[in-house]
DNA sequence: ATGCTGCGTGAGAGCGCTCTCACCGATCGC
DNA sequence: GCGATCGGTGAGAGCGCTCTCACGCAGCAT
């Protein structure tokens, strides 16, 4: 701190770069957006000044001249709860905020399950605070996404919408392709009574999953036997329950695909306490691969999904539609089937 | 929709409001920011307007007349991969969301390890960009807090700062009360032969709660042999790697003080896979008091360290400091031994 | 009546940036 | 040699809000 004379307190703006660049506020300024018909002179001494002085630009000052706010939101339509506990969204918001914080922008995120918050969260997006906004776990026909479509928000869901013709833009996973994989491993391995625990058949995810098993059966011409799904929320309670009524109603079940890891660790918790053995009396496969299902023991044999995968393509595909490119509307990526020790 | 005139597109403004409600934008201002000195129906016709035109404030308009920015930052100082898998961090983020939304705050994270991430937050902070800061995770005698403060930023901490003296804002737990009440639990059950996996040294809760653990032994009167004290990281894996270890040095330990949950976790794998059984051959507790502490099986014996209860308390009091209060610079929170299967 | 105090209000000047527009000199074609 | 072109630049008008200031109009004491 040599000279501790006048720009004392409060944050340097451009006006000072420039007077201390000797160009004007309009020079600096094309300079540090990286602007291209600039002299290298110019360019050279600004970003020098900006250097020494440490300088960062002022986001609201920025927002509010370009009405752009550089900022998306991450909103989740479940309760707080499962947002911090769930590591499909844990994954997801944690690769989408890297992708996001890359191209400088901010990530804020919001957990929000009433019609209300809904709508609050509607006419805030309005007021044009955010660029755009990623929609997770959406639950049967909401309108949300559309409402914020029509409002001119850039809007990229996770998992294909389940409203017929859609125009929307979304990421998936490959959900029938990872059911059917583990469906035909489950048959392929000799099992003769496989069973499902579904996940919520309100989300694309839930009924892809189950549409993947049934269609498996199908094309082995076996038949589709209702006692022997249950369904279930992707928690792992919910797989418990499931999993010990179709143990009761179909006790010869000697195999369980399950629609999520929680659901199937859930499941495998009831085969246990029934007496039965994983693996041995009954299979078991998950669905996404959870760092759990590595550790724990026996090692959940399972359907992985690429979750930071998702959230990336997400963020880019939203990062596109801001910079108002016009990029492929549905992002289907490939699921892999993780051979351990359930099955 | 009865007149869909003028106001199409773009959100309304103060401007609107103001026009609508017949006064001026000062006043409309003065009711929206709920300031006293407005008559009744003045106040009325804009609060009806508001409503009509379903108006939200500008952000970047009111940050960059008011100097604020409305949003604190939430920085971890340890990988996005720590942030995202300890439950610790999880919890105290999840509950200074809720805390720093319900004031109307926004709250933006960021997980960052090295020192130039340190050097380039604290030039963004300088900045203005942010009214506040909570910073975890503190190693050593970290200057950042400091800096900041130095800056005018008002920060506050989780843990107790390292440094002597330091007049920093923090929330902690009572570490040194919880160590020595699991030290002294498992002293009372009858156990012999007391080792502790600690916490990182170059954090105050990895030394306080060594220093728990070392003057609950002193008051006893009994030895701190230092071939029962095993370095850990707070992670699954260095406590497997130091219980490992430590039943090498001494085979006859009994009982074992892990200075969190996950340490805990990996001490008890290396004990069973020693084929030593927890419980009836080492006792074991941990601290934090994680979900998975209680789902377990055994349920982990262990330090209930409120985690909401840090994460609130943060967040209160760096909201009562960016309201100019002048409150209390530390928070010590009490903490309580839960009693499950392994000691 | 006259001067005070108030309170409620409106005018207007910014906050720090971006972006359009006009301008300048240098280069180009014919 | 002259207008046309073009890269580089600066002046200046906002973006939507807040906040200071001054003003009008009660109501009060004198």
């Amino acid at each position: 701190m040599t000279d501790a004379s006048a720009q004392n307190r409060s944050a340097p703006t451009l006006e000072d770069i420039a007077a201390r660049a000797s160009v004007s506020r309009a020079t600096a300024s094309r300079v540090l957006r990286g602007a291209t018909n600039v002299s290298a002179s110019a360019r050279a001494a600004v970003e020098a000044a900006a250097l020494e002085l440490s300088y960062t630009p002022n986001r609201a000052a920025r927002s509010l001249a370009t009405g752009r706010s550089d900022s998306v939101v991450f909103y989740v339509e479940e309760t707080e709860d499962r947002l911090f506990s769930d590591p499909f969204f844990l994954g997801v918001l944690r690769a989408t905020h890297a992708a996001v914080a890359e191209a400088g922008l901010q990530l804020v995120f919001t957990a929000a399950s009433t019609a209300e918050d809904n709508q609050r969260f509607l006419d805030y997006a309005s007021g044009r605070h955010v660029d755009g906004v990623l929609l997770l776990s959406l639950h049967g026909k909401d309108e949300l996404p559309d409402q914020l479509e029509s409002q001119g928000i850039p809007t990229v869901l996770s998992g294909r919408p389940l409203t017929e013709g859609s125009s929307l833009f979304y990421v998936d996973a490959d959900n029938v392709g990872g059911a059917r994989m583990a469906t035909e491993h489950l048959l392929d391995s000799g099992r003769r009574t496989v069973a499902t625990v579904t996940g919520p058949q309100d989300m694309c995810a839930g009924q892809d999953r189950l549409t993947g098993y049934a269609s498996t059966l199908e094309d082995r011409g076996l038949p589709f036997r209702p006692e022997l799904v249950a369904p279930g929320q992707f928690s792992i309670a919910s797989g418990h329950d499931a999993m010990q009524r179709l143990l009761e109603v179909e006790p010869r079940i000697d195999a369980v695909f399950a629609a999520s890891d929680h659901t199937a660790i859930g499941a495998i918790r009831a085969i246990e306490s029934s007496g039965r053995r994983v693996f041995d009396d009954v299979a078991v496969i998950g669905f996404d691969d959870i760092r759990d299902a590595a550790t724990m023991s026996p090692g959940l044999t399972t359907v992985r999904q690429p979750i930071a995968g998702i959230g990336r393509g997400m963020a880019e595909l939203l990062l596109r539609r801001i910079a108002d490119e016009d990029p492929p509307r549905a992002t289907v990526l490939p699921v892999e089937l993780i051979h351990r020790q359930t099955a």
